[in-house]
RNA sequence: CGACCGGGGUGAACAAUCGCGCUGGACAGAAAUGUCGGUGAGGAAAGUCCGGGCUUCACAGAGCAGGAUAACGGAUAACGUCCGCCGGAGGCGACUCCCGGGAUAGUGCAACAGAGAUAUACCGCCGUGAAUUUCACGGUAAGGGUGGAAAGGCGAGGUAAGAGCUCACCGGCGUGGUGGUGACAUCACGGCCCUGUAAACCCUAUCCGAAGCAACACCGAAUGCAGAGAGCAUAUGCUACGCUUGCUCGGCGGAAUCUGCGAGGUGGCAACAGAGCUUUAUGGCAACAUAAAGCCAAGAUAGAUGAUUGUUCUCGACAGAACCCGGCUUACAGCUCCGGUCGCGCG
RNA sequence: GCAGAAGUACUCAAGUGGUGAAGAGGCGCCCCUGCUAAGGGUGUAGGUCGAGCAAUCGGCGCGAGAGUUCAAAUCUCUCCUUCUGCG
């Protein structure tokens, strides 16, 4: 399903992140579109795994603050670039980048 | 005060708001679940280098092969770890470092250089003969040169020249005495002296069954799919064959079936509790042991600890549990405690 | 998480204690051709540091660092990187 929305699904970027995003045709059982489901996306190169889970859960917090405006019906992708390992990141600005990137992509109402 | 040596501790703190895992705590609910509370990464969680627990393998047996360790004595569940001690090396010293058994059990290897590498006369030295400044024969391991290594080292005597040939001292070897649990130390005597390499084969001593939680057990779509086998006598044997550690013996199964593939879930798994942690006492030089009192402290299954704001400081290193322990190794900003050494100054 | 394998020029690699670390592709130049490819001939660099006008000589270099040995790409130990298998 996440190899899926990396091969067909339409993209965009920021400074931190790269965001893929799928539309999700498979339903509920009486009809309504599923939970938008979410994938992070960290290579190992970028990272030992200490630094890689914490980029994971910033990832996690800048996608939560948005979540009471995300539709449903969506397979998001969330992969990080090299920016968001330097120190003193905020999550803030992570969640300001990413609301952009995805109101783009029109995941966000 | 300065320069060091050894050992230990800690690994930013606090508040508010939002968010996450677990919960055999309380309440609500038929249940799902919700609310409140509790709890939530490390000294290395890492590398997976050793040692165990645990689990499975037709109960685990013998021999060979293979692997590991290596002074000695102890600690330990065990270890390649730790403590003590011996020997050697380094440092003025506190102290540190050492894959530290055997080279007279045997075999192998030692390139190049060099006359010669476990045995040797190239130059030289000495003697004799020829002959006239060279040659032949013999003696010689003191000197030269080569090499990582050249027949114990050094001095004296001795001699034609020399040589443990003789002697003193030192080193090594053997025998005996004394001290020590022991490695070993030390003393006496003796003969006369042996190249290096076992992280080359090997010998000696001790230890080792194999695999690993992706082990393994159970539920289950499911009377699933694919492949292999089905001999000879007759009611039990033999054999093909299969399993058992690489091989042999031995053992087991033996026509009953066997092998491979096959969605997911539960247990293993941590709310039973362990070679457990903390403190004190006793024994021991110490590692550690024993006793008493107190404590229960992560448990996910795509994988839980974060964010924002504010305050403070020395402005925060290396880094994230995945079955569990004991070590080792590697990475690491700072702060701090204890013991000790050397140098300088003052009393 | 567990189990294993391998690192040698730009690439593929041989070498498994003893001088100067094979060989092939590649690369440069020449011939052939109107031009290119193919083919033939020939040469090169082995990286770096130092000495020298130069020819050349010397040191360190086989993933990195220690050790054993007279001598290490090779033997031992510890790290690093890459790859493979196991549901």
């Amino acid at each position: 399903m996440f190899l899926k929305a990396y091969r067909k699904g339409t993209s965009g970027v920021n400074k931190y992140t790269a965001v893929y995003v799928l539309k999700n045709y498979r339903t509920n059982k009486d009809g309504s579109p599923m939970h938008t489901k979410l994938g992070i996306a960290i290579n190992a190169k970028l990272g030992k795994a200490c630094k890689r889970s914490r980029v994971k859960r910033i990832i996690r917090e800048a996608y939560r603050a948005n979540l009471d405006k995300l539709r449903d019906g969506y397979i998001v992708i969330i992969a990080a670039r090299a920016a968001i390992f330097s120190k003193n990141v905020k999550s803030t600005d992570v969640e300001k980048q990413l609301s952009v990137t995805m109101s783009r992509l029109g995941v966000l109402e």
